[in-house]
RNA sequence: GCGCCUGUAGCUCAAUUGGAUAGAGCACUUGCCUACGGAGCAAGUUGUUGUUGGUUCGAUUCCAACCAGGCGCACCA
């Protein structure tokens, strides 16, 4: 829900602050932090902490002053009357109490404009381009694309959902060694299939698929040199049925081989050579990128004249720019960390900020099976794809599992567990809320109108341990856009059935008492509201039935 | 050798980015179904936060060194 209640507070709090610590030359700000486990207040600041230093008072005492003048304040702000106490507690906290009015008003704003009234329009309509997975399209996706897939995906459906214009974007490398290799993969399975036996290559394409190819090839007579195209072409269609099944869909997909033609490359390197950026050593061309931070200079163009994987990458990054997004947000795997320098220190040679260009490394995930480890041989071209996941435990499963550990971190996932119908499945847990509450609602009387429920009847501790819970769902999502990673909301969605299913065996929502039950299903209500948009935004499906 | 990531309860992980008593789930034990979905809820046990220092009101968080594990260090993509 909005937060605007923290701005308030915040202006509230400068204007104390502005009246006694005029001469607090570091400007403090008030730094507000929603507490989302503890008990200490709604809200919470440390300013007097970092406030007494300078001013010679123990931290109690001036916790004590300053919320003085925030109670003044308060009684002349409208935000005031959300508010009902102001204590300062532990070693000199200022911790705020919201009146449950406050919780009232958020509820009825949620029931009458439903998950609109979640959104927020902090992103400001900027444009923003997410470009993930961009797997080569030599094979299946792998479990790690799969990752990747699902943080980028949230990631653009959370920041859209925060007022940015947020895209999502597929890199296709359609050119170059490894789609070479790839159409003579699929040649030398040809000859095969003619019973001509030859050694096949270790680094060529192992997986059985080739054969599949190439007796599609034959079939179509397709020319030798136009193999590794047509072989490509046809995993790229695998890779989109792959990515569709997942719930993934991308708004772009941008060709190295478009870039090529389009002689962007060459441009690019003329702007850098003018710039003095380019040099040439041991016969190959250098981009100086220790200029802007990199451990060393790196080549673009070898010395046998062709290119480096760097160059069309290069001029694929500023043309992001060109295409209007101010902000690039990069999804990699760990291999590639050692890549985030060079092409960082590219688009800073372009003249661009270094923050305008955020690279998240997705780490791997390792996939097990009843706690045994599933191992997998890229050598032989055995690896998990998403393909098996998928069919193994389903899109809502996967999507939420891959999310469910930060994103910098390793990963676990047991496919049995995700399989799992009970407690130990934390996606049936959530999900369970879900139905729970349309079958409650199913069975409610026809008439209830959620504008006309009472709100303040609802005063029981697990009634509104439940309406704080609602509250805190913007709050989530902003972590999740400081952090860039979808993995809290998980962990929200989690929490918020754990308080629904308290409330729900604690108290009774269809009762004797008319007024009461039309409060509580207007609860009931809300909850299924943040839980369904929670849901959406990780990609996943809200059952009203199980 | 250099760089990045990780190290927290028996296991898998948190700790809202420097805050208050380090918390969840699983596992284990024991309770709760004549009413809205028991795929649920409640109660109990588990800690030298890898080690040692430093920074400060305050450190799991920041800094340094060390220990252990993973990954990366191409004129590959």
């Amino acid at each position: 829900m909005k937060n605007n209640i923290q701005d308030a507070l915040n202006s509230v709090i400068k204007g104390a602050l502005k009246e006694l610590f005029p001469q607090a030359d570091a400007p403090l700000e008030p730094n507000l932090d929603l507490p989302t486990g503890s008990s200490f207040g709604d809200l919470t600041t440390n300013l007097a902490l970092r406030l007494c230093k300078g001013i010679k008072k123990s931290p109690r005492e001036t916790a004590t002053i300053l919320a003085e003048a925030i109670n003044k304040h308060l009684q002349k702000d409208p935000a005031g009357k959300f508010i009902k106490e102001v204590k300062v507690e532990g070693a000199g906290f200022i911790n705020f109490y919201f009146s449950e009015n406050f919780f009232y008003a958020k509820l009825e704003e949620l029931l009458s404009e439903g998950k609109q009234a979640l959104k927020e329009d902090f992103g400001a309509k900027q444009p923003v381009l997410i470009e993930f997975v961009s797997a080569n399209p030599t094979g299946s996706l792998s479990v790690a694309h799969a990752r990747q897939a699902a943080v980028g995906d949230s990631l653009a459906s959370i920041m859209n959902f925060l007022g940015f214009r947020a895209e999502r974007e597929y890199y296709l490398n359609d050119e170059g060694n490894q789609i070479n290799i790839l159409g003579k993969s699929v040649e030398l399975r040809m000859r095969e299939l003619d019973g001509i036996k030859e050694e096949f290559p270790e680094n060529y394409y192992q997986g059985d698929y080739i054969y599949d190819i190439a007796k599609e090839a034959k079939a179509k007579k397709i020319k030798q040199e136009e193999l590794g195209d047509f072989a490509a072409g046809i995993i790229l269609d695998v890779i989109k049925k792959e990515l569709a099944d997942f719930g993934v869909e991308f708004d772009h997909w941008s060709s190295q081989k478009a870039l090529t033609k389009s002689g962007k490359i060459e441009e690019a390197f003329k702007f850098l050579k003018a710039k003095g950026y380019l040099y040439e050593q041991d016969g190959a061309t250098w981009f100086k990128s220790t200029e802007f931070g990199d451990d060393k200079d790196r080549v673009v163009v070898k010395s046998d004249g062709s290119q480096t994987y760097l160059a069309p990458d290069i001029a694929y990054h500023q043309e992001k720019f060109k295409r209007g997004f101010s902000w690039l947000i990069n999804l990699w795997g760990p291999d590639h960390h050692g890549y985030i320098n060079r092409l960082k220190a590219s688009v800073e040679a372009f003249g661009h900020k270094s923050e305008s260009i955020s690279i998240i490394i997705v780490q791997l995930a390792t996939i097990f099976r009843a706690g045994q480890v599933v191992q997998m041989s890229t050598r032989k071209g055995q690896y998990i794809t998403l393909r098996e996941v998928l069919d193994e435990v389903g899109k809502d499963a996967a999507r939420f599992f891959f999310l469910m550990r930060r994103t910098s971190s390793h990963l676990d996932f047991d496919l049995e567990v995700a399989k799992k119908e009970t407690a130990e499945n934390p996606i049936f847990y959530v999900q369970y809320a879900h139905a729970r509450i349309c079958s409650i609602l199913r069975s409610s009387p026809a008439a209830v109108k959620f504008s006309q429920a009472n709100l303040s009847l609802l005063k029981e501790k697990a009634e509104l341990d439940l309406l704080k819970k609602l509250v805190q769902f913007s709050y989530i999502l902003h972590i999740c856009l400081s952090t860039l990673d979808p993995y809290m909301l998980t962990v929200y969605l989690q929490e918020l059935g754990q308080t629904f299913h308290k409330f729900y065996d604690q108290h009774r929502v269809l009762g004797e008492d008319r007024e009461l039950t039309q409060a509580r299903l207007a609860l009931a209500e809300g909850t299924r509201i943040v839980l369904a948009c929670g849901l959406e935004l990780l990609g996943v499906s809200q059952p009203e039935k199980m």
